[in-house]
DNA sequence: CCCCATTACGTAGCACGTAACAATG
DNA sequence: CATTGTTACGTGCTACGTAATGGGG
């Protein structure tokens, strides 16, 4: 048995059993992909592959079970080449993120132009898709570490971070009436002009959801994708802002207005980090996650450490 | 990276650093196994071992964790290996045991005799040590399954699994002073003579333990290794019988002695199965364990699975 | 001075690529 | 008939074993 058989098995299941295909791909010859998978069923006493004729059609139970474990060995030995590298460039490496759109376009910029300038050696590359293809990336090897927001189902294979929640905030003019005390409702922000996040102004924001659960139109007269922007505006007298509090604690000029949170009209927004259980972190990994999420919760990573025994994370986060 | 670089690497750190002793007992040359070591450390930039002049003498940090990770990939592949078999010949294979003195001597056997049974064709092998001994063959994947005792530590690579506790019972004849219904006590049991098991009758039992703890010291008459034989002797009138209520359970005519039990009186004691997190279970594994913990909590497997992901487990004890 | 790891070197095996072949849809 | 996997074959690399070399304890 052979690492590169075991990767051939795995690349050819993973390019819908075409071995022509997974050749190219891995810029070799398909002769010796399908000499390699031969020997190594030989060897094993197993057909991994169904074929008709000369056609690769079905991937055998016995096969399944095989290709998973090869993805889990191949996914070592590529923790082995980080480990390495952290022990002498510690610098250097490859950081493949994956995210949903929403985040990759207006939460990671900032962080990356940051993250960039202190690892300028660290080849990062970004996937943005949805929360669905975001986590395909990380089961298939393809990505590192994932960013996601809301709800994401807990997998055996994956290790779930919850970075921060997030409440919604309004801000307002002191002048505003809304700021007499009154508890305020949907319906109440639905009359008067809004002013958002531009992620919340789309048809899947959790905003726009539940003010439409209510049968309620909200004005949203503007939308920004930074949180000082939309203060200004509401300095203006534009409009009521709708910040997250995570976002807007980060501003400073804002004695000027008033905050009101209204974390009980609208859902709290969890942000998570998920990796492969077994997943090396690096060095610049570590400090991305705790550059992104400097509050993660120390506890809960211990907790994860005893369930997973990811040696990685050992003294990762302390 | 190939897998025998890793497996040399494993080996030499397993053979205390000596290169030649690892060639022979891998029946291979040395200048094989040094160059091949030579070749991972160029090709990983790291040392794994520090050499002075032409001596191993160490592990460096990285290469620890190396080492690690490639035992890790060795066990899958090990893994693998099982798992082609079990779509093949699922009856044969290797089944590697290790259990304490007092299993393997005393409660084992007879489960061993009917499993060699029903699978004549599976290498089955049973190492017998102390409970540290039984857990280091684990961790160092020279044994599939441990079988212990009473407390075992949870460690992050391993698999628990409780398969029963046991209390202990009395067995008294039913003209016997104790059967008047008061409640007995260490020091009353200590009044009297004693037939109990030769498992028992060890300075390290928690039974005998138990007594010293209190400056007792019990009268022990006789000792037997089967709950039969000691029922027998209890008729004859040669003492009060202190058996396990599991075993005792399993004998039938027990209907003419009187049964107290004292569990509160002694400690419980949890017989545990271990294994490493990443065990693909075999067919035959799985029914061993059957065999032994017919009562294994299933809610704690699934429980388990969910935590581990492991795969082997899946179908494994429905 | 013995033990042990490394270096040197020759050989045998094997992985890989090119080319021809066979089977499928 | 075009696409795809398998067989055949030649070459170059490399793992492995034997023998020689060099360092430590």
């Amino acid at each position: 048995m052979k690492l590169q058989q075991l990767k051939y098995v795995w690349e050819v299941a993973h390019h819908g059993l075409n071995v022509s295909a997974t050749a190219q791909s891995l810029y070799t010859s398909q002769p010796g992909i399908s000499k390699q998978i031969r020997l190594l069923e030989d060897e094993l006493g197993v057909e991994i592959f169904t074929r008709s004729g000369k056609h690769l059609i079905d991937i055998t139970p016995a096969g399944e079970a095989i290709i998973r474990v090869s993805g889990d060995i191949l996914d070592q030995v590529a923790n082995i080449k980080r480990l390495a590298q952290e022990y002498t460039r510690s610098d250097e490496g490859e950081f493949r993120l994956a995210a949903t759109y929403t985040h990759s376009r207006y939460t990671l910029p900032g962080y990356l132009a940051r993250f960039t300038e202190v690892y300028p050696k660290v080849a990062l590359s970004l996937f943005e898709g949805t929360s669905e293809q975001v986590e395909q990336r990380l089961l298939q090897g393809q990505a590192d570490i994932a960013v996601q927001d809301g709800e994401v189902l807990p997998v055996p294979e994956l290790l779930r971070l919850h970075c921060f929640s997030w409440q919604r905030l309004i801000l307002l003019p002191p002048d505003h009436p809304l700021t007499n005390g009154e508890t305020i409702s949907l319906r109440t922000l639905a009359e008067y002009p809004l002013i958002v996040f531009t992620s919340d102004n789309s048809e899947e924001s959790s905003l726009l959801k539940t003010f439409k659960k209510q049968k309620l139109e909200p004005k949203i007269v503007f939308s920004a994708s930074d949180a000082e922007v939309i203060a200004s505006y509401v300095r203006l007298g534009l409009g009521i802002g709708v910040v997250h509090d995570k976002e807007f604690a980060q501003t400073r000029a804002d004695t000027d207005l008033v905050k009101i949170t209204i974390g009980h009209l609208l859902p709290p927004c969890i942000t998570t980090i998920s990796a492969t259980k077994s997943l090396f972190f690096t060095r610049y990994m570590r400090d991305f996650i705790s550059l992104f999420a400097p509050d993660l919760d120390r506890a809960r990573v211990r907790e994860l450490l005893a369930i997973t025994g990811n040696r990685g994370l050992e003294s990762a986060f302390d």
